[in-house]
RNA sequence: CGGGCUGUGGCGCAGUUUGGUAGCGCACCUGCUUUGGGAGCAGGGGGUCCUCGGUUCAAAUCCGAGCAGCCCGACCA
């Protein structure tokens, strides 16, 4: 391809609007354009590196036994309904109806429309299984689009669905799955780790995410430093320490979370009485460290949340930070949100800043942590206006908690769950997130079918997805430097360019010829027959990021040399013109 | 949805406090010179100053409403 006939606006300056360097060198180097917020445009050279993404995707998939499908972005309203995720997905979803006011949506994912592929054909045992995967756009009504391609309304992504006849048959898909994105990932150049996940509004058993490690991922994963052990920390686990007294009070949480009546309880905590102290205006944690000078996890951290419209508290030490997924799953809420303010009065008979557990009203559900189990002599909040309690004991004084159960985030330094190693926190951006579905979908859309004896049974579902664009980002996240995108070869938009510099006839004769060549070797090759000044051309070929470079002057000409440039190393070195093609594609192995 | 910042030519910005006929750099067009790391000189084109309404003799500038973009938040009561 000759650049003098390409369409590669690049800019020199950074557009003001862009935050993290894939965005901002997308953008630069005449990638993409945004039509508005988080929806895009892929110009030429930013769709050559879609395509090679979703190359590498389709051949692993293929290679993996699945069988490419083109499914409906317009989906009706009546597949939602029944699978019941039209009100779940809420205002993510976009929704319009046509002209006669039927319901449509833009497919935000295409579970529904599988099962519904699926329901009226497949009706034996033998049928099953099999697995079907698209290439396509999903839009998404995200709440804060962001970042270029990283978080948009509108991308591409692969998508895949496995249907089995059982369990057994679902955990060798997901491992089959689980073996081709890992060989996809690796061969985009990609350094991913993969994590357990949560498995979020997908429902379902068991989830893995792809991670690809970078400073502005948007996802907290806790490694443990010692063993394999990796997860998403809205999921991530840390061993419970077990502490000085608290052996009993833990036996006791294991086998009921009724403790009003149990001596044991009584025996750790007899003695000190509760007492209200007067805290005005201390409605944090660090307030009333500075005011009474006891420790944060000493303190009883109390959230307000309305679950599906039920009033709950959430209990965590107050040097905890809760985890609203984990409250989310124990509490199987569709909707889960932080009660406003104004609410504390009439729905807790408490007020805002000094709310505690002590006394609550009867028709509010409580949930606390482990942790809050071996906490004696705590402080928390009196549900009066300035005033807080000291010398709560949860056991003795808290008799409604529901359950004791994993609610705190995990933070840096807490012990490994599996080998209590140290874990660490890093921050990681989401290309690729497997879920074993199970008949959550095809239960309710009566997706079944006729098993050895004659009986029904549901079929059992995965859903398996690759977000391309993304990955194109999370590149660019983990290849640049201060000139420019660094390509990694298998996704890079050409693999050489060629820069003749300055106007000479032969400059231009040996550039040409080597394109020539080098295009009939089957190689994917740019050529810069710009009328520009060398730095221009050099920058540019830096900015866009061409694994390699070969530059044609009269210099070097005259003594048949051309001379090349490897973009990652910055290595240069001389090559003769005769055999430069076959050196090329030397290097191109090496560079592999 | 809440808070903050910003909207001026394709891009990056100044001008807004103190109202007076819109400017800089880059890019673009023409010519000459130059030509191995974002050229020099000369000339030139291009802007509903986000939108609507108001104040005023006069509004990019002041006031009101709206829209858009970005950032933070939407757990730490």
């Amino acid at each position: 391809m000759k650049l003098s006939k390409y369409y590669m606006p690049t800019l020199r300056e950074v557009p003001a609007d862009a935050e993290i360097p894939s965005h901002q060198l997308m953008l630069r180097a005449g990638m993409i354009r945004s039509l508005s917020a988080g929806i895009y445009s892929y110009l030429p050279l930013g769709y050559r590196v879609i395509r090679k993404v979703e190359q590498i995707v389709r051949e692993e998939m293929d290679r993996s036994g699945a069988l490419e499908v083109l499914m409906p972005a317009m989906q009706v309203a009546d597949i939602w309904k029944e699978s019941g995720r039209w009100e779940e997905f809420g205002p993510l979803m976009v929704r319009f109806k046509d002209r006669n006011e039927r319901e449509y949506c833009l497919g935000p994912t295409h579970e529904e429309v599988i099962a519904d592929i699926v329901r009226d054909e497949v009706r034996s045992y033998k049928d099953l299984p099999f697995n079907l995967y698209q290439i396509q756009t999903k839009v998404r009504d995200e709440i804060r689009p962001r970042f270029g391609l990283m978080r948009a309304k509108e991308f591409i992504m692969k998508d895949a669905y496995t249907l089995d006849r059982d369990e057994d048959g679902l955990d060798k898909a997901y491992q089959n799955m689980y073996d081709a994105y890992v060989r996809v990932f690796d061969r985009c150049g990609l350094d991913t780790r993969v994590v357990e996940a949560d498995s979020g509004a997908m429902g379902g058993s068991g989830s893995h995410e792809f991670m690809v490690l970078a400073d502005s991922g948007e996802d907290d994963l806790a490694f443990c430093t010692e063993c394999e052990y990796a997860a998403n920390v809205e999921r991530a686990e840390a061993a419970l320490e077990i502490s000085r007294a608290s052996k009993a009070a833990d036996d006791l949480a294991e086998t009921s979370a009724d403790t009003s009546n149990n001596p044991a309880a009584d025996a750790t905590t007899s003695g000190v009485e509760i007492e209200k102290v007067h805290t005005p205006e201390a409605t944090t944690i660090e307030d009333l460290v500075d005011m009474i000078g006891v420790s944060p996890e000493k303190m009883i951290k109390t959230m307000a949340y309305v679950a599906d419209d039920q009033p709950v508290v959430a209990l965590v030490r107050g040097d905890d930070q809760l985890n609203e997924v984990k409250l989310r799953n124990h509490l199987k809420a569709i909707e889960l949100r932080p009660a406003h303010p104004d609410e504390f009065p009439e729905r807790f008979g408490s007020v805002a800043g000094f709310i505690g557990p002590v006394d609550l009203s009867e028709n509010i559900k409580i949930v606390a942590d482990r942790r809050i189990q071996e906490l004696e002599k705590a402080v928390t909040g009196a549900n009066e206006k300035d005033y807080h309690l000291v010398n709560v004991n949860p056991h003795r004084d808290i008799a409604e908690i529901e359950a004791f159960t994993e609610l705190r985030t995990v933070q840096a330094g807490d012990p490994c769950p599996r080998c209590g190693g140290a874990l660490e926190i890093k921050s990681g951006i989401e290309v690729g997130h497997i879920f074993k579905l199970g008949t959550k979908y095809s239960s309710s859309m009566g997706a079944t079918y006729l098993d050895e004896n004659g009986k029904t049974q549901p079929i059992v579902m995965g859903s398996y997805g690759i977000g391309i664009t993304r990955v194109a980002a999370a590149a660019v996240e983990q290849h640049h430097d201060d000139r420019g995108i660094v390509w990694p070869l298998p996704l890079a938009p050409f693999q050489v360019i060629i820069l003749p510099l300055g106007n000479s006839g032969d400059v231009g004769r040996a550039a040409e010829e080597i394109y020539e060549e080098l295009q009939d070797a089957g190689l994917e090759v740019l050529l810069d027959d710009r009328d520009e000044r060398a730095g221009v051309k050099f920058n540019d070929a830096e900015l866009i990021g061409i694994p390699l470079r070969i530059t044609i002057g009269s210099r070097s000409l005259e003594n048949d040399k051309f001379e090349v440039q490897i973009r990652r190393t910055g290595k240069e070195f001389n090559i003769d013109r005769s055999s430069a093609c076959s050196e090329i594609e030397n290097l191109l192995e090496e560079i592999e």
